[in-house]
DNA sequence: TTCGCCAGAGATAACGATAACAAAATGGTA
DNA sequence: TACCATTTTGTTATCGTTATCTCTGGCGAA
């Protein structure tokens, strides 16, 4: 099944085609000067021999790998997947491809990652970023390559920007319920700092009640983060069970308010007549679930869709300085809420 | 802010702490022999001048790049996400990384990846597998690596196989449904064969009514696959606008069976009271949405962590022949079901 | 004392493509 | 026909690490 003898290399096809090696090289080119008629040969001298490109060879010589670095925090995530998605479709295109690693939520993990990664020479790296360790910090700042801090905005960024303010895009939700006569208003999101983005959302969440003069303090802690849509219906529980005057509850993420969501179907209690829920994400499931959930969209696929231009601008020298690109997180109303 | 001078190379590092490059290569690797103390004054020195290595000179040099390519379907799916997770711990023991592409369920697409990939002199390639195109099919078998179909049992694997059969999945569940005097039983799926493992369960649903002695026509075809949330309440209403006397509805994904769930939400229609609703995957939202979804649990994170131990045993030539680990999928009764 | 063994370190060449420069072939024009 | 511009092809050296072989010094056993 597997061929034991070696593999051909370019000199071999040059062989056969009865050209030079260099020839070999231009014709797996895309622009490079070659006639037709010695491109067909030496594609068809290729094909017998049953030849692949080596890029480990070509990325040593010509000091470039077409590999941008991305990391996420995890790879089970629609949003991210989605900016995934975005990053590969603006990429593609120039024949950049992505390697992709996951954090699990671990600065000391991202870390390693980070350092794993810019050992393969890619040409630009893109972080869901913010707060990163001294020396992963350290790491991208000497790596001599374009650095994309995403879906934040970093107070003091490594390089460039694509991201929105967490914090802000909560304001607007507990502005939205306080607008509609909504005061009592609660919070479901993780117990630890482990989730950059998680923290700032709940610290927005504060801010902004303390900002309308209103208590800030029906924080649910609903286990580490990512949390779960099991652990928003736990937490969901836990508030109907010790706050029961609360009128709506702002959650983490669209899996734990669709959790919290179910919680309250299993419990017989009205949404959003009893009370008001709210997500972080505008998933798939937000737009489709029995009452739909009001959320936030945070444009997703946009950040990697920008970020992919903003990579290809700066290699191509027509981005100068650092960037910051700010997106504004889309305020979805449905169902859940007033 | 980034470094315009030439990164430092091992040659450099070797300079600075007064040893030759052979060393320093040494002393990056684990167990090779030197001394404790040169080891620390490399590293130091390697740390002064920020020094990260090259592993593109590595690749080339040792024939070995640490890559194990890895194609799947979609990104954004939480099956596929769980395979690659366990692919991931598995193989990161072993300092394998992935090397991840998506097909978007095209073979076309597959084809092109799969060549990209096999550029970059992966140590293995694992395909979500079953079907592809005549070359990719031999650019596989040339690949001189590993190769690792997962996600099905093809009739004439290109190598070794970690999956399970889908039809057989398929059939369980309609059994289930028969012995509990459930006979006229829909099936929502894909109206096309771009997902070959969607038009495997849809086969596996016409066998298994057959076998029973059933009508196997009550087929919704729900839209390009991958199928949606969205695309499967459609599939629903239509379902029950044209074929009210239905009793139970397979769907070739979670994703729909919600779908359909909350379309039966919307209508008043009771689950599982007046129509049982089963899906396929076992994701998150299966086991707590209201009324919790029946379905079928593939053991996405076992293929993976199967997968990754057999690339282990093949790569250390403990495996010798092509095997074929077919794992056992779980159905989940649930309450959308009797 | 001699020999063998091994840990620790160095010297040399090579992995397979391509950047940079050079030369030959081609075509159009004066 | 001669000449220049352009296209097409060739030659040489090299990217940065490491496989492989060699060498040195220290230590224990005979």
């Amino acid at each position: 099944m597997s061929t034991p003898r070696k593999a051909p290399t370019m000199a071999d096809v040059a062989r056969l085609a009865g050209v030079s090696p260099m020839t070999v090289s231009r014709a797996f080119k895309r622009d490079a000067s070659v006639s037709d008629a010695t491109r067909s040969a030496i594609l068809e001298a290729a094909d017998s021999l049953g030849y692949v490109f080596d890029s480990t060879a070509s990325n040593l010589r010509s000091q470039r790998t077409d590999f941008v670095a991305v990391t996420i925090p995890s790879i089970n995530n629609a949003n991210f997947a989605d900016t995934v998605r975005g990053l590969s479709e603006g990429l593609k295109e120039r024949g950049l491809q992505i390697l992709l690693g996951y954090t699990d939520y671990d600065i000391q993990e991202e870390e390693r990652l980070v350092e794993q990664l810019l050992r393969r020479r890619p040409e630009a790296i893109v972080v869901t970023g913010g707060r990163q360790t001294p020396r992963t910090r350290r790491l991208l700042e000497n790596a001599g390559i374009p650095v994309i801090e995403t879906w934040d905005l970093p107070d003091n960024p490594v390089g460039h920007v694509v991201g929105f303010s967490n914090a802000a895009a909560v304001r607007s939700m507990v502005d939205h319920f306080v607008s509609v006569g909504i005061t009592r208003i609660a919070f479901i999101g993780g117990d630890a700092d482990r989730d950059t983005r998680g923290t700032d959302r709940r610290a927005g969440f504060i801010a902004a009640m303390q900002a309308h003069g209103l208590d800030p303090d029906r924080l649910i802690a609903a286990g580490t983060p990512p949390i779960s849509m099991r652990e928003g219906a736990d937490a969901m529980g836990r508030l109907l069970d010790t706050l029961p005057d609360t009128q709506a509850v702002i959650c983490v993420s669209d899996l734990s308010a669709f959790g919290a969501l179910t919680e309250c179907q299993r419990r017989g209690v009205n949404v959003p007549g009893q009370i008001a829920v709210a997500g972080f994400g505008d998933y798939e499931i937000a737009g489709i679930c029995v009452p739909s959930l009001t959320t936030i969209n945070p444009l997703p696929r946009e950040i990697g869709k920008r970020a992919a231009e903003l990579i290809l601008d700066v290699l191509d020298g027509t981005q100068a300085g650092p960037a910051t690109i700010a997106l504004e997180p889309i305020l979805m109303r449905r169902q859940s809420s007033p």
